[in-house]
RNA sequence: GCCGAUUUAGCUUAGCUGGUGGAGCGUGGGACUGUUAAUCCCAAGGUCGUGGGUUCGAGCCCCACAAUCGGCGCCA
C-alpha cells in the first residue's frame, strides 16, 4: 500500500525507463477510441499517462475511458522521456486499477473556468467566489491552492527553524482565557460553565508569565480576533507566530523580527522556487527581501514625511492602512515604524524613559501593499509603571491580576512581537488575498465549511 | 460599525428602448486524432436569489429582504 513512487520524482528523471505503479488522481483526459491521455496529479507534481486500446485490451481501456476528473487510480507501466508530453516525461499505461470513482451525476465541481474569474478591474481573483468557497474542501486540490499550501509549509518550517536556531524555547499558552490584549470588543465569546470566557487573541500575556522561566521562548498557534474587517489582510482566526525575550530593548527585538522574515524568505526561496515561479513572483524581489537590511523610522518622521507629501495627518493619530500604504511606496523592503505616541498604544507597550510622550514599540510594514506583519516592542514591567498605565486607561486590574504578579517579582526589561505567519506567506506568495494561503478561511462572515 | 457592488443551467457568463433566454466549461452519446484547457457533431440541464409592486406584458423598471463580493475603520 506504501507510495514509493511520486510523479515530481519522475518529472526529475529519477525512474526513466523503469516500470512503476503511479498513484493519485485525473486532472484531465483527452483522447480518442483508440488512445487515451489521462493527465495523473498528485501532491508532488502532474504528469501525462497514455493507453491505447491496442495494447490495454477493450475492458480495461474502456475503464480509462470511464475515469473522470478526480478519480483516484493506481496506473501501472513504464516511464518514457517524451518531449510531447508537458514536463518532459510519460507514463505507457499496461494496467489500470480504479481506486475510488466519481459519479458522473455529481462531477467535480470545481472547473477550470472558476480559476481564471476577473474583477471589474480586469484582475483575476482566485478562489474568491461564492462556489469556491463553499466548496474549500474540493477548491484545495487546484493547483493554486495546493501551491500556496506548500509555500505555508515552508514558511511554519522556516519561522521554527529561525527561532530553535537562536536558542529559543517553544511555549504554549492557554486558547481559552479571561482577558483581553487588544481592545475588549474584539474578543470572541465562549461560554465556560456558567461563566464567560474568550478566545485568545494573543499569546503575549502568557508568555511574559514564562519569561524568567525560560527567557527566550516563541510559538506559533492561532489567535482569535472578533473584528468585523472585510479586506484582503484580515481573518477572524489567523496564525500567530510570536516571541518573547528578556533583557532585550526595542532595537533587539526588532533584530528578531528582520532576522525571521529574512529567513523566511531566503526558505521561502531555497524550497519553493518552482512554486514562486508558478505564481509569476519576482524570484529576485524576493531574494531582496531575504538579503537587504530593513530601514527603521520613528513615527515622527513618518508624520513628518507624509504632511510631505500633503496627506492630513495629526500627531498622536494611529497611521491607518491608507497612510501606511503611502509610506510603503517609498521603500522596497520591508521597514520598521518605531516610538508610536503612548495614546495610541495599549497599556503593555513601556513608555520611552527618554521621553513620555512616546512608547518603545515597532511595526513591521511589509511592502507592494501588504502592510503591518509584525507588531512589537519593550513591555511595560515595573509593578508600579503597570499598574499607573492600566488605571490610565481605566481598564480593570482583576483579569490581569496574574501578569501584574510577574512584576511583582524579579521584574526584568523584555519584550517581544507578534507576527501575523498568514500575511506574511500572502505577501511572499503574492496572493491577491489572504484567504489564498490558509486551508479554510474564517472571516467576519464566513465559519463553513 | 460605515460605503459601494453583485445575484441568469453544476460552474463562468451574454442578454438590445420592457415583447416568454444564448454561449463556453463540465456531464452523457457519437466522430476523429500523439493529444496538450485537444477538436468537431448531438443531447440533457433554467419557476433569471426570495417576496411584493408598476405594466396588456418584467431577466430588464420600483420597493423590501437575504446571500455573497470589494473597500474603509481596527489590527497581525
Amino acid at each position: 500500500m506504501v507510495k514509493t513512487v511520486w510523479i515530481g520524482d519522475v518529472q526529475k528523471g529519477m525512474h526513466d525507463g523503469t516500470s512503476v505503479e503511479l498513484k493519485g488522481w485525473v486532472k484531465r483526459t483527452r483522447g480518442s477510441n483508440k488512445i487515451r491521455f489521462v493527465v495523473l496529479r498528485d501532491s508532488t507534481g502532474t504528469i501525462q499517462c497514455v493507453g491505447k486500446r491496442e495494447t490495454l485490451g477493450d475492458s480495461m481501456f474502456d475503464l480509462l475511458k470511464s475515469m473522470i476528473i478526480e478519480t483516484s487510480v493506481v496506473l501501472h507501466g513504464s516511464i518514457r522521456v517524451d518531449e510531447r508530453a508537458d514536463g518532459g516525461h510519460e507514463l505507457d499505461i499496461t494496467q489500470v486499477e480504479l481506486v475510488g470513482p466519481v459519479n458522473s451525476e455529481r462531477p467535480f465541481p470545481i472547473t477550470e473556468a472558476d480559476m481564471l474569474v476577473e474583477d471589474e478591474d480586469g484582475e483575476l481573483t482566485y478562489g474568491g467566489t461564492e462556489h469556491t468557497l463553499n466548496h474549500r474542501h474540493l477548491y484545495l486540490r487546484t493547483t493554486r491552492a495546493t501551491t500556496m499550501l506548500k509555500l505555508r509549509s515552508s514558511a511554519f518550517g522556516a519561522i521554527h527553524g529561525y527561532f530553535r536556531g537562536q536558542d529559543f524555547l517553544e511555549y504554549q499558552a492557554p486558547n481559552f482565557v479571561a482577558g483581553a490584549v487588544e481592545g475588549g470588543s474584539t474578543l470572541f465569546e465562549v461560554p465556560y460553565f456558567g461563566k464567560q470566557a474568550y478566545l485568545t487573541q494573543s499569546w503575549q500575556l502568557y508568555a511574559e508569565a514564562a519569561m524568567p522561566a525560560l527567557e527566550r521562548l516563541y510559538t506559533i498557534a492561532p489567535s482569535f480576533r472578533a473584528e468585523k474587517s472585510r479586506t484582503r489582510r484580515h481573518l477572524t482566526e489567523f496564525w500567530h507566530a510570536e516571541m518573547e525575550m528578556a533583557w532585550a530593548t526595542n532595537d533587539d527585538i526588532m533584530a528578531h523580527g528582520e532576522g525571521v522574515v529574512r529567513h523566511v524568505a531566503k526558505t521561502l526561496l531555497e524550497e519553493r522556487e518552482e512554486e514562486l515561479t508558478y505564481l509569476e513572483r519576482d524570484l529576485e524581489l524576493i531574494a531582496r527581501y531575504a538579503d537587504t537590511p530593513y530601514p527603521r523610522i520613528r513615527y515622527d518622521e513618518a508624520v513628518e514625511t507624509l504632511q510631505n507629501k500633503g496627506v492630513q495627518i495629526e500627531w498622536g493619530q494611529d497611521l491607518d492602512y491608507s497612510k501606511e500604504k503611502i509610506l510603503t511606496q517609498d521603500f522596497d523592503v520591508p521597514h520598521f515604524l518605531t516610538h508610536y505616541p503612548k495614546v495610541a498604544k495599549p497599556f503593555y507597550h513601556r513608555v520611552d524613559p527618554d521621553d513620555e510622550n512616546y512608547v518603545l514599540c515597532h511595526d513591521l510594514l511589509a511592502p507592494e501593499g501588504y502592510g503591518e506583519i509584525i507588531g512589537g516592542g519593550e513591555r511595560t514591567w515595573s509593578e508600579e509603571e503597570i499598574l499607573q498605565r492600566i488605571d490610565e486607561e481605566g481598564t480593570p486590574r482583576e483579569p490581569y491580576q496574574f501578569y501584574i504578579d510577574v512584576r511583582s517579582y524579579g521584574g526584568v526589561p523584555h519584550g517581544g512581537f507578534g507576527l501575523g505567519v498568514d500575511r506574511v506567506v500572502s505577501w511572499l506568495a503574492g496572493a491577491t488575498h489572504i484567504r489564498e494561503v490558509i486551508p479554510f478561511p474564517r472571516t467576519s462572515r464566513r465559519v463553513t465549511p
